[in-house]
DNA sequence: GCGGACTGGTGCAACGATGCACCGCATGCT
DNA sequence: AGCATGCGGTGCATCGTTGCACCAGTCCGC
């Protein structure tokens, strides 16, 4: 038996597989490793079979050590809680999976500092590759690790002038997307949109109000006459159930209003399904009085009452894309040049969106 | 410089910054493990200078290897693109990072095998502790790791007679969360209640009937009269999209009854949900027509319109109790007793639920 | 019968951090 | 003088895996 004391220890060694199989514990790395070329095939088959029979596994942390390289990946998002990032999550980990990888979950909360230790973390763990969802226009705070060679994957965030050149940047067409929502309506007949948003902090949100603006002026409409809200948004307005309860509060600023809009689109969905609470509570009835866009195609939005009408984001197809990128330079370890990928977002209409009343 | 040829690699050791601060590496690994009860405070200063100025952080994988120890635990979930897991893994992220500890996701997909695989997989990572959130009532296929010293949260999972004695269980209390609801209905006047859930396969769905059935005695009401939905489900049913889309079936099937009933009282939220869509197809209008309660209070309950009554889970608390329990017993290493925890839960009462109208 | 190639493996020195055993020196006690 | 004790550190073997360098044996060609 083994000499370790406590309770049934089983941390089964490559030496204790090779004196099972009376070779050396080279060999059995060389067959691990697939350099079985010049084995004999009754030897490899002696090495497999005591493999199963003691039920080894390589210890990953001598592995990482001698080798320098592993396979795990560390994904920072603001919070998992969230159904669009927790959808990223799911769909990154099942990408990862399917080549051997593993995934790192960091919530940053949108907190920047938290961000940027996490990531100084995983590095000290020995990640290397990491799919980052920042709020944040500016990534100088993760650049010095990311010259030590920290491969970097920026997801739902457009690349920025300043970001770094081996940066890959992952995202649907924000303005796109923005744009069609608002085409939608106009299409529709409305003529009278507000556009709900926290502050445009981020990249994307000036992106998804650009396109807003690109519809309405489509459209032929005078983006100076839509509306914003909530007004006087220009503090820190982050967070998930937030998100929602800034819509509600918009709504209600909105419905307040001597001349209401008829069509609202929301900066995300779960902003929107705060807006749909707030006409609600309002007095008025969504997909009917007041049509709704949402963007992300989250899970619920399917399930709400009424239905909403979104822009979808291909999150499967986004993630694994983002793991692909990353994995490709971990493995080549070239010094790849960076990129940006941008998606097609999809219009879903369903039943928030109808032509205006009057 | 570093003679490492790869670009500007910056993995720092212990060694550079010994030589840095002119000791030896030892006395710098004793400053790191807080064994400098015998160093001339200088020498604690000129080793700390070293490290902030080389910008060294311990290489994990080395430090788990001669140690054995690390901080790494894992979270096995059906799937974080569900709301519900998705806040579980966000607050176990938050309370193991508070002690330095991280969280590796895994996604079982509610699928056995994949789950096995996962920790086995883990197991060879050198993890040491797993919350697991298994939807199988037995936890044999997890068996020879937990001999072999795997330390073993089961999550949302009440413990069974078969369970390893190591185990400790988290759940919320389901028969009580249950019996709140029901008893919630039948003191608002309904007599005619509906149990919504897919097969009673797993631990805490058997649990939440059997309050529900509680609930029903109490108030007088033969529980044989009560109605089950949908009918003919004794296969799977999992998955969390088809949640929302058994509880939309199950409220059609209840809606075509001659006789439906005044209340339904659904397995989760996201059933309730469907529970809801269901219903709205049907013609009828939830929180008027019909009340319906569910189960977890995941954040979209308070979204919702009508906004959902539910038994909230502590999610935070118990997710702070999974992560303290798990490292207790990884730190002290001794063999600590299994035990289960079980939550009280809590009735909110929102919009869906109302006095029947007849 | 000697160089060269091929075959099926093995030996060994790392990777970076750890922590026990131990060191030389000074001081105290009897 | 003789021994213990405290101080501020250091030396070294070790964790499990890897992969280059190397080896002994055989076979071939000239």
């Amino acid at each position: 038996m083994r000499k370790n004391a406590r309770v049934g220890m089983g941390e089964v060694t490559i030496q204790q597989v090779a004196t099972e199989a009376g070779v050396s514990p080279s060999t059995v790395s060389n067959l691990l490793n697939g350099r079985n070329h010049r084995m004999l095939p009754e030897t490899r088959q002696r090495i497999e079979t005591a493999i199963d029979k003691l039920g080894y596994r390589p210890n990953r942390a001598a592995r990482q050590l001698r080798t320098g390289r592993n396979t795990t990946i560390g994904l920072v998002v603001p919070s998992v809680g969230n159904p669009f990032w927790g959808a990223l999550a799911r769909h990154l980990e099942s990408a990862a999976l399917a080549e051997g990888y593993h995934v790192l979950l960091c919530n940053s909360e949108r907190d920047p500092r938290r961000e940027r230790d996490y990531i100084d973390e995983l590095w000290a763990d020995g990640v290397h590759g990491v799919v980052l969802c920042s709020s944040l226009p500016s990534l100088e705070h993760v650049l010095p690790l990311v010259d030590r060679g920290l491969q970097l994957v920026a997801f739902d965030r457009t690349s920025q002038a300043g970001d770094p050149a081996s940066l890959v940047s992952i995202s649907v067409d924000n303005a796109i997307g923005s744009q069609l929502a608002t085409q939608h309506l106009t299409d529709l007949g409305h003529r009278r949109l507000a556009f709900v948003s926290g502050a445009l902090a981020s990249v994307n949100r000036k992106e998804r109000y650009r396109g807003f603006v690109a519809g309405l002026e489509q459209a032929g409409i005078d983006p100076a006459e839509a509306l914003r809200a909530p007004t006087g948004t220009g503090a820190d307005d982050f967070g998930d159930v937030e998100a929602s309860e800034l819509g509600r509060a918009a709504a209600a600023e909105l419905v307040a209003l001597d001349e209401p809009p008829t069509a609202i689109v929301a900066i995300n969905d779960m902003c929107a399904l705060g807006v749909c609470r707030g006409l609600r509570d309002g007095g008025l009835e969504v997909g009917k009085d007041v049509s709704v866009v949402g963007f992300d195609d989250i899970v619920l939005a399917d399930l709400y009452a009424p239905t909403l009408t979104t822009v979808r984001q291909p999150m499967r197809e986004m993630a694994a894309a983002a793991f692909s990128q990353l994995r490709a330079r971990l493995d080549d370890s070239g010094p790849t040049q960076g990129q940006s990928l941008l998606f097609r977002p999809e219009l879903i209409v369903r039943e928030s969106t109808a032509p205006p009343v009057a």
